[in-house]
DNA sequence: GTCTATACTATGATAGAC
DNA sequence: GTCTATCATAGTATAGAC
C-alpha cells in the first residue's frame, strides 16, 4: 500500500521528536552565508524526524530551494549531518575546556563549572545536541572519526576532573566511571524535557543540575 | 550518485549504535512464534541502524523471508515498531509497579527498589530499552499513543515516590522534578555504556545507581 | 548558484499462485 | 504462510542550461 493513499486513514504524520521552531547553530562557528542556512535547516529537520526521516528534498522543499542546489554546497546528505555532529562537538569541547580553565585548580569549582557550562549548552542549542548525540550513529565511520574523538576527550575531561577530586580527597564515591556517566547523562536529557518558555531559567537548572552533581560526588 | 556504486570509496557501512548481537524481549511478554521471531530480528535492526535506516527488505533479509512475508504477521512495518515500544513500555511499568509493591511503605526502600528495577532492565534489555525510546519518535501518534500513555504513568510512579519521601521528610532536593529527570536520564543511558561481559555486574551497576540517587535527595 | 529535467535505485506494500 | 512478480512512489544524486 502507498504511504499517502491509505484508505481512510487521514496519513498523520510522526510526532516531531523536537517540536520547536527555528533551530540556531552557536555563533562563530559556521560563518553567516548559504552553508549555514542550510545547516539550521536541516538541524532543524534531523532534530525532529532524525536524519533517514529527512530526505532532500525535505530540505530543499524547507529552504525552497530545489534538491539540486543544495549540491553546490555539500557533496551529500551525510556530510550535512557529519558538520552538524562535528560542530555541535566542538562548540561542547571549547565550552567546556574555557570553563575548566575559569574554574581553578579547587576540583568542586571545576566538576561545578562543568556541569553548569554543560547544562546551559544543552538548554541552550538542544536541537544541536540531539542531532550531535542521537545522528551519529548514521554517518559512516570515516565521516564521524573527527567527532568521535571529540566526544572521547569531553568524556575524559569530566573523569579527569572526578579522579583528581577523588585523589586529593575531596570527592567520595562507589564508581567514578558510573558517576561520570551518570553526570554527563543528565545533561543529555535536557533537550528533550526543558523548555525555556517553563518556569525554570536556565541558569537555575545550571545550578540544580551543580548542586545535584556535588551529592553524587558526596560534597556534603 | 548511486548509495552502492560510489567511485572509488568502499561505501563502508554506518556504524551499529548497538553493536550487539542477538536481540532479546523480555519472556512472557510475546508468545514463541514467527510473531516473536520478527518482533526480535526487528529489535535488533532497529537498535542498530534506527527505524528509518532499516528496510523491509533488511528485516526480512535478516529473517530469511521474502519481504511479502512478513505482511502475513503485520500489516506495515510501523507496527512492528509500535509493538515493540509498547512491549518494553509495558515491560518497563509492569516491572516497576512490581518493584514499588515489593518495596513496602518506606520512600527511601521505594526510590531504591525502582532504581534498581530500572537499571537492571535496561542494562539487561539494552536494546529493546534503546528501540522503545530513541525511535518512539518515526510512529504517528496513533500508533504511539498507547506507549506514551504507560511511559507517562512510568514517570509519575517516579515522582510521587520521590514527593512522598519529601512530604515526609526523608529526601531534601532543590527541584523534585528535574531531579526524577537526573534519575531517570541515568538509566535511560546505560544501553549506550553498559558492557555485561565488563568487570560489573548488573547488581552492582543497580546498586551504584540506587546509591547515587539516594545522594541526589539528600539521603545521607 | 540555482534552475529544469532526469537517471537509477530503493522503498513500502499488494496480487495471486502454491 | 511463504513464494514470485510487480506496482507506484520516494530516494540520492547528476547533467547541462542560464
Amino acid at each position: 500500500m502507498n504511504k499517502r493513499s491509505s484508505r481512510g486513514s487521514p496519513a498523520s504524520p510522526p510526532q516531531a521528536r523536537f517540536p520547536g521552531q527555528q533551530a540556531c547553530l552557536p555563533p562563530g562557528v559556521v560563518p553567516e552565508g548559504p552553508r549555514r542556512r542550510i545547516l539550521e535547516a536541516a538541524l532543524q529537520l534531523f532534530a525532529s524526524q532524525g536524519f533517514h526521516g529527512v530526505s532532500v528534498r525535505d530540505l530543499a522543499r524547507e529552504l525552497r530551494l530545489q534538491p539540486s542546489a543544495l549540491y553546490a554546497h555539500f557533496p551529500s546528505k551525510e556530510h550535512v549531518l557529519a558538520e552538524l555532529t562535528l560542530v555541535g562537538h566542538q562548540a561542547q569541547h571549547e565550552a567546556l575546556r574555557a570553563a575548566l580553565l575559569d574554574a581553578g585548580a579547587d576540583p568542586v569549582a571545576q566538576i561545578q563549572a562543568l556541569v553548569r557550562q554543560n547544562a546551559t549548552l544543552h538548554a541552550t542549542y538542544p536541537q544541536l545536541a540531539i542531532v550531535a548525540n542521537e545522528e551519529l550513529h548514521a554517518l559512516k565511520l570515516e565521516l564521524a572519526a573527527a567527532t568521535l574523538e571529540l566526544r572521547k576527550q569531553s568524556a575524559a575531561l569530566l573523569l579527569e576532573v572526578i579522579l583528581r577530586g577523588l585523589a586529593l580527597g575531596r570527592f567520595s564515591c562507589q564508581s567514578p566511571r558510573v558517576t561520570a556517566a551518570a553526570i554527563a547523562a543528565m545533561g543529555l536529557r535536557i533537550p528533550y524535557w526543558y523548555q525555556p518558555e517553563g518556569e525554570l531559567t536556565i541558569d537555575e537548572l545550571a545550578s540544580i543540575h551543580a548542586e545535584l552533581t556535588l551529592r553524587m560526588l558526596g560534597v556534603c
